[in-house]
RNA sequence: UCCCCAGUAGCUCAGUCGGCAGAGCAAGUGGCUGUUAACCACUGGGUCCGCGGUUCAAGUCCGUGCUGGGGAGCCA
């Protein structure tokens, strides 16, 4: 019930609803002006009530003072930690220390009042307890400013392939492709119609990435970003059963322009969080990991290593010590020694090239040394591979040729291999992980704290 | 899926050798204060994760299940 019915009409007319990032951008008082948003706390006195107030427009809460002498004072003492208010008076100048202006109430209203029950407190709480209420927790600042920052990353996605000249491209979330090399399936079914809905079985996509080479062989450049589905039983901090993936595809573009366009994107991309979500990105800076802001400014500063698997095997081989498994030309790397690659030799990016093709998909481009492929992987310290990707096979007996080896039918990629008989190109792309890159510009360490409601295995919630 | 660790008040955690269930913070009440995750005092608050076992006696030991975390594999 509200504690004070003060009309949000005044003479005829609803006024506007401001933000906390609007008011504070201001440079002088402005009188009746009015916020909407939750309290974060309240300190009451005899004289004066101090009301936190926080609607999510960006870090910074707004502090409320109401004085003793107006009508309704008495009952800011009810007024509790995550009830919702509206507030209308006057920014002023501030007379204490911790904040330049601050909102002199006319009017409180309570839309509703948040019982003792409300389980975020006036403290710090952990991550765990966190995802036990994601309903909540974006209310939190680390969490607003996790949410935050991912909306800016993702508008900063599409600004960079847009200027770039890339398409967008919407492929599809249903597939009716039965293998895609990459992980486990998700299986898609109508009801009690079970596999009668298409007349083959459906899964939802793995990546869109043979569909992109289908529209980079005709729009030029193109890329997708949108959800991706992986049913693999993983249970790590790197992994989730849903999460959202870029892949950009260009035609007429070799395994170099892909890792070109790997370094320069990543190096945007970061550039951008530093630019544009300052404070909130401080946030992280400061209790989430110190070294932040050093990470970042190297990956914007230097250029990244590029060296070939061969030459990686080598190094390891010459400067590792004391892995838990041996390194081994031919077999795949496992995450200590490419963390210890990213991290230790060279501290920072690195872009790994030309690897054995029995470890790789059959769509990568074999070499000329028909013993490695055109493939790229971009390793980052923390987080290991970001990016993964390949100069596409382009020459469609070679391919298919890959195809046998790999036991997959050529029939089901029929229009996969025609797109290599008409008017076939070199062209080339990679994959990156949406929430890998949200944990590289925020040091969060658990990928389920970069998903606003996270699908991992036994757990949906929410 | 495998290995390791954890589960005790709303939250974070202590609980010794098997012997009466604890602290800090939060909350409630009162006081005080241009306050800054305010401060001071008092009060309330427990299925010790579930099930089974050993024992005179189990939060504690054993078995098992569930949940969470870290790591591995797989990958983005």
């Amino acid at each position: 019930m509200p504690l004070n019915l003060w009309p949000l009409w005044s003479k005829g007319k609803k006024m506007k609803r401001m933000t906390v990032q609007e008011m504070l951008s201001f440079k002088e008082e402005r009188m009746e002006i009015r916020i909407m948003g939750w309290v974060r706390t309240r300190r009451t006195g005899r004289e004066l009530t101090f009301i936190e107030v926080n609607d999510g427009s960006c870090l910074a809460s707004l502090q409320v003072v109401v004085e003793a002498s107006l009508p309704f004072y008495e009952e800011m003492s009810r007024i509790t930690t995550g009830s919702s208010v509206c507030v209308t008076g006057d920014l002023v100048s501030s007379p204490a220390e911790g904040q330049a202006f601050e909102l002199k109430a006319r009017d409180v209203q309570v839309y509703q009042r948040a019982p003792e029950s409300y389980p975020l407190q006036k403290k710090r709480h952990s991550d765990e307890f966190l995802r036990s209420i994601a309903h909540l927790r974006p209310r939190t600042n680390k969490y607003g400013a996790m949410f935050r920052i991912r909306s800016e990353m993702a508008f900063a996605v599409h600004h960079y392939y847009r200027k770039k000249g890339f398409s967008l491209l919407h492929t599809p979330i249903l597939t009716g492709s039965d293998c895609e090399g990459a992980g486990e399936l998700f299986s898609v079914t109508a009801g009690e119609k079970g596999e009668a809905f298409f007349g083959k079985p459906a899964h939802l996509t793995v990546s869109g990435q043979l569909s992109a080479e289908m529209f980079a062989l005709a729009l030029g450049r193109v890329y997708t970003f949108g959800p991706t589905f992986r049913a693999e039983n993983s249970n790590t901090s790197r992994h989730a059963a849903e999460f959202w993936m870029v892949e950009p595809e260009m035609a007429f573009a070799d395994l170099d322009d892909a890792m070109d366009l790997a370094e320069d994107s990543l190096k945007f991309l970061v550039s951008w969080v530093m630019e544009h979500c300052r404070e909130d990105l401080s946030l992280f800076t400061r209790f989430v990991d110190k070294d932040l802001a050093g990470v970042l400014e190297r990956i914007i500063s230097e250029d990244f290593a590029r060296i070939t698997y061969t030459e990686a095997v080598d190094l390891l081989l010459k400067k590792g010590s004391g892995f838990e498994f041996p390194v081994v030309w031919g077999e795949d790397l496992k995450s200590e020694h490419e963390r210890f690659l990213a991290e230790n030799i060279f501290s920072k990016p690195v872009i790994l090239y030309n690897y054995p093709k029995n470890i790789k998909p059959f769509y990568m481009r074999l070499n000329d040394d028909e013993k490695t492929v055109a493939a790229m992987d971009l390793l980052v310290p923390r987080i290991g591979e970001l990016m993964g990707g390949s100069q596409r096979e382009e020459r469609e007996d070679i391919l298919a040729m890959r195809m046998d080896a790999q036991n997959l039918s050529r029939e089901s990629y029929h229009w996969y291999l025609e797109s290599r008989r008409w008017g076939s190109v070199p062209h080339a792309g990679f994959g990156m992980g949406f929430e890998r890159l949200l944990m590289l510009v925020t040091g969060v360490s658990n990928i389920r704290d970069v998903i606003p409601f996270p699908r991992t295995p036994g757990n949906i919630e929410f």
